[in-house]
This record gives structure tokens, C-alpha cells and sequence, in this order.
DNA sequence: AACTGGTATGTTAGCGTTCACAATTATTTG
DNA sequence: CAAATAATTGTGAACGCTAACATACCAGTT
């Protein structure tokens, strides 16, 4: 028998079936469907011990019935146990960050940590406030900070996030913030001395951008080594980690004629630009030029010629930071402040010894 | 005068204030300062527009007093206006994956949204479910999914989100689930129709990985491209988008002698290591063999030569797709279902006439 | 029989916010 | 100037969960 409708009602609010919004089940509709109380099904979501067998198993029936998921932010809310970490990247359409982000990813999931992501689209202040923000909205429990900041934005950090853990991957920091990186110094160095074991006397260095702390530091690592070798680098330029820059730099390098021997590379791709450079004006690489890149990405062996490189293993820095971290925010005092790891040479054929 | 212990306590709780953890301050706190009711300061912070510009000013002088920021998780509780939004990827360390999640966060930050983020490290249904799961512990209110699915795949989505709005990025799907993508196939038979223009007849195909569905796109579309010029491919081999990969397929090809004058390539990437193989055989490109890759990642165009390819805007998908999953999150009914991007040709030098 | 101690369950009170409404004050209007 | 209206502020409840405590039950002790 139809029902009368109250003519009152002209257009009634959108039930949650119309919407297919379907309201999800909570712990409450899990409880009386299993017939016990609320806690208990808040026992089995925890894995806590003392649950009948019995109980546990009809109560996780009621689950999968119902598809309930518990709700984050009311356990978040209910309970101080972490559960977040934020991440803040810059340049992840390099290779390192992106390989990074993705091996912090991984690690916290094993962890059981879930992640909020932030990316910064410039290196300022601002950028950096408003990614922290935003992830401080998201109420993280701790912050994974992969950007080469230089000591300035470094230092603000601490201001901007009062109370709250983090871990700076890359960043300059000489005030003691617990950090994480590879070498860079000593990567510089490796590379440099690989050229002069080869007998390298004539240098060009091509640099990444120096408001970046990697390149700064790579560049001071090559030039430790030339010191100690007594040799002073031949010319000095400087791009921005693209191709495109090292192409464009290398080319103004060739104007300059200096004759360089051995060219010093910030980074893989801006080597890869470079030997487009020197192919285009007739050099044979190694014979000519020797030429080594840093990051040793995975298509550099496959340039012409493969690449020499130096190779960070950002993998295992990632999944170590990321412990660095939740030691930090579980237990404050017995985290490590800081983790260097080392980088290695990887030896392919843009090296060899100079042609007399 | 130092304080007597209770001998009682041989060590006593960690205090907040020795944990330098300092309890977070709450909209209470901060109401008390302000001299007004929580409500007073909810309606601040929400940007209510019934509260004197006196008033307001005095709360946010508290808000910053305290360093306030809104616990998201209460907010989540309290009300259901969605805030957060899943991302879920794959293979994110290659060129297009990487542009895409990094545009789609800035997106979602300048529409309010904060980010949770889940990567696959594998194409399975087990690693999908877990990732979905994952960020539905983090209760997103809407996924991206950015991962090249099949049929499968996305089929199973319906129902591991039910209730869950989302999108999917690059995946098939036949079912009218909603989506967005790269016209992939048209990318192919441009590339196609480039090389059969040059005049070339014996083409080969290096494909990329057949369980990618921009792959299997990309196949289709350099077959109906040739299968319209009444070509048929002269062999077919497939990698797994790397370089090495690249390099491995071609010298296979090399070794069947099938004399092609010119390779379509299923990315940029294998399309390297692909003119490294054909160098070593002492091919000149474009003159001996022209090679056609695709994705125009930023390297492409300081290969050896540089390198043709098929340039995908992934930066326009990325907004794209976000803003469709939040029309669908917040408008379901007006949502577009799916929305497809043109690709587009980038000739440079490695391809040519073939020679007679 | 009364006590211990364990195991299994239920009850109460928040967590920090927003929502719907009630209450107050200021401003207009007839 | 009273009444009506608008602007501003406050109150109670609710969101879904967990923590801490309270209760009930069952051995096994003394």
C-alpha cells in the first residue's frame, strides 16, 4: 500500500541511497551484527590478546560483511599512536628524489606508517612554509624532508616545526638537525681522482646549480682532489641539472678554448648534454675528452659512451632516513642524529688517459 | 633547596615537557586566550563570515600566538567536507608516472586538498588491494590511480572502493569506470605515419612491456598506421622500458638479419639503449636505420642524434585528472566520465628518407 | 569457603573539531 | 520607542574510535 507522503515535504533531503554515499559501517554496526560490545571489536581491530578465539573469528565475519574499514581520523583522534609521516620532495622528476620518494614509500607501508606527499616547486621559504602546512593539516607525525636546502632554510626549519620530528634528506645543516645523506664530498673526490690517476691535468668543471647543497659540496669534493694533486681546475661553469644546460654550458666552454682534457659533470644529465656538445664539434670521447657524471642513473650506461659515473644508492638512503625517523618519533633519545652513506666510482668508457 | 623524591618513584613517566612533545595547542586554548567561545574560533579558522572584524583579528593574533594549526583528524570527524585525496602510482622513477604525481599534488594544493600517496611495486592485484587499503586507513576521500592496469585490474577497483570515488589514470577499461588518459593509440600511428611518409617499408617494432596497457595502445597504433599503408611489420620484439632493455631487444633484432630501415620504439628510454646497440653495429642514425621513440622525455633531445618521438603532456593529465576526481567527489552526477589528450609529433634528427 | 589471579567482556569518558540550534546584542524600521 | 530584523556569539551534541577502568566469570590456592 502506497504511503502518503506529507505534502509538506517538496523536495526531500537526498537520502544517502540516492547519493550512493551509503554512510560506511562503523565499529558500532560491526558490534551488534557480531553481538558484542563496541571494545571487543576494537580489540580485534588491534590484535589484542584477550579475545576468545571464537569471538574474534565471528567478529572479523562482521567485518568483511559490512566491508568496515576503520576511520583513521577517529582513531588518529582517539589515540597518540602515530600513524603519518609527511614527506616534503623537490625535483622528483630527477632521479634521485624520485627513487628516493619511492623507497620511503615502500619502507613506511612495511611499517605501517601511511604517507602524505608534498611537493616543492621552488626552493624559497614560502614554498618550504606552505608544504609544512599542509602537512601539518594532514596532522603527520613526523617529516621526511628531501631537498637540498641550503643552511638559511635549514635553520628555519626548526622554527616551523615546533614539536614535531624530522629528518632532512641533502640539506646543509651545521646546527646539528638530524640529517641523512650520501657523500657528496666524497664523491666529488673519487671522481676527481680517477682522472688524475689517469693523468688528467687539464680540467673543466661543469657544475649543478650552486644553490643547491649537492652541487656545492660535489664541486668542492673535486676540487679538494685537483688540490692535493696540485692542479687548479682549467675553467668553471655552471648549469641546472638539465641536459639542456650542459649542453648549452659545454658549448660556451668550447668557445673559450681552453683545451680541456677531462670534463668534470655535475650530474648524469648534464653529461649527457655534454657529449651532444663535443660530438656535435667533432670529439671523440674518451680519446679527445674524458668525461664523468655523478648519480650514475640508470641510463647513463647506455650514453655514447656509457657513462663513468658516480653512483649513490639512494635506495638504502631512503629506507634509512625513514628509520631515522620513526626512531626519532617513538623514541626521541636514542635516535642517531645524523647517517652519511658512502658513494662509489663506476668505471664505464667515457674515461681514459689523456692522448699525449 | 633541592626537592625531596618520593622515594616511590625509582623512575618516573617521561614527562611532555622532558619529551619536548608539548601537547599540540587545541581551538580551546586558543578560544580562552581570545576571550570568546571555541565556536567563535572554529568559525575563524573556516572563514565564517558572520564574526566582527574585531573579534576575528583578536583570534588570529591567538592563533599565531600558539602556533594553532586545525587537528585535521578532529575535522575529518566532525564533519564530512572532504579533504584529502589518494594517489596511487606506479613506476614512478620513469619519466611520465613522476610528471604527473608531481603535478597533481601542486593541483591539489591550490585546491585545498592534502595528499596521501601509495606506490605499487608491482602490477598485481594483492599489491593494489594493499595500497588501496593503505590510504583508506589514511580515509582519502578520492584516488588517482596512475598505473597502466589492465582490464582486470581495473575491473576489480569497483569493488575494492566501493563507496570511494576515483579515477583512473592510463588504465583500461571497458566497463565506463571513470578515466583519463593520453590518446595512446593515435600516438602510435603518428609515429607510424611519420616513418611510412619518409618512405620507409621494412619497419621493426621494439615494444615495450604487453602487460602495460599504453604499451599494447601504442603497439595497436603503429599496426593500424601500417596496416592502412599495407605494411606489415617486419619483426616485433618487446623490453621492459629501460635502456638495457632497449639495448638487449635490438641487438636481438640485429642478430635476424632482417635488414629494417627503420624501429618504432615503445618509449625514449628503450629508444636509447637502442641507438647505443645500433652504434656499436656501426648503423649511422638516421641514415642507415631511423628510430622513433616516445614520451619526449627532457633528455630525448640530446641523444645521439637527437631523438623523434611522441610528446605526451602529462603535466595537462595530471590537472586534468584531479580535477575530474574532485568534481566526481564533490558533483558526482556532473562529472565527466573520461577524458582523453591528444598527443603530439616531435621531429628531430634520427629519422630520414630511408636510403636507396 | 574465601581468596587470589587470570581471562574475557562491558562501560564511561574523552580526543578536537563541526553542526544545528539557541541566545544575545546591535541595527533598522514603522 | 517598541517591534522586527539582522548580525554576532554561545551551547549541546555528535563524529568514530581508544584508553582506562569496572565487571563478570572461571580456574586454582590456601
Amino acid at each position: 500500500m502506497p504511503r502518503i507522503q506529507p505534502t509538506k515535504l517538496v523536495s526531500p533531503p537526498p537520502t544517502n541511497a540516492s547519493r550512493n554515499v551509503s554512510k560506511a559501517a562503523t565499529i558500532k554496526d560491526v558490534a551488534k551484527r557480531a553481538g558484542v560490545s563496541y571494545q571487543t571489536v576494537s580489540r580485534v581491530i588491534n590484535d589484542h590478546k584477550s579475545v576468545k578465539l571464537e569471538t574474534r573469528s565471528r567478529v572479523q565475519e562482521a567485518i568483511k560483511a559490512f566491508n568496515f574499514h576503520p576511520n583513521n581520523a577517529a582513531r588518529r583522534l582517539a589515540s597518540p599512536r602515530p600513524t603519518t609521516i609527511g614527506i616534503i620532495s623537490f625535483g622528483t622528476t630527477h632521479y634521485g628524489p624520485s627513487q628516493m620518494v619511492s623507497s620511503i614509500e615502500q619502507a613506511a607501508r612495511t611499517r605501517g606508517y601511511g604517507l602524505c606527499y608534498a611537493n616543492l616547486s621552488a626552493l624559497s621559504i614560502q614554498e618550504l612554509t606552505d608544504a609544512i602546512q599542509t602537512l601539518r593539516r594532514q596532522s603527520v607525525d613526523g617529516l621526511l624532508i628531501v631537498a637540498p636546502l641550503l643552511e638559511v632554510e635549514s635553520a628555519s626549519i626548526g622554527k616551523l616545526c615546533p614539536a614535531l620530528p624530522f629528518v632532512l634528506i641533502d640539506a646543509e645543516t651545521s646546527t646539528k638537525l638530524p640529517f641523512s645523506s650520501i657523500d657528496q664530498f666524497m664523491g666529488g673526490r673519487l671522481a676527481a681522482q680517477h682522472l688524475i690517476e689517469l693523468g688528467h691535468q687539464r680540467i673543466a668543471l661543469l657544475n649543478g646549480p650552486q644553490n643547491w647543497y649537492d652541487a656545492k659540496l660535489r664541486n668542492q669534493g673535486w676540487r679538494s682532489a685537483l688540490h692535493e694533486a696540485r692542479l687548479e681546475p682549467l675553467a668553471e661553469i655552471e648549469g641546472n641539472w638539465s641536459a639542456a644546460s650542459g649542453y648549452e654550458a659545454t658549448q660556451k666552454l668550447l668557445k673559450l678554448k681552453r683545451n680541456f682534457s677531462a670534463l668534470l659533470v655535475g650530474n648524469d644529465q648534464m653529461a649527457l648534454g655534454a657529449l651532444r656538445a663535443l660530438h656535435e664539434h667533432d670529439f671523440k670521447i674518451p680519446e679527445d675528452v674524458s668525461i664523468i657524471g655523478f648519480d650514475n642513473m640508470l641510463e647513463s650506461a647506455y650514453f655514447e659512451p656509457p657513462l663513468t659515473t658516480v653512483h649513490q644508492d639512494f635506495l638504502t638512503l631512503g629506507q634509512r632516513s625513514l628509520e631515522q625517523l620513526i626512531a626519532l618519533i617513538e623514541k626521541p633519545e636514542l635516535a642517531p642524529r645524523m647517517q652519511v652513506i658512502a658513494p662509489s666510482l663506476v668505471v664505464r668508457s667515457s674515461t681514459a688517459a689523456p692522448q699525449k
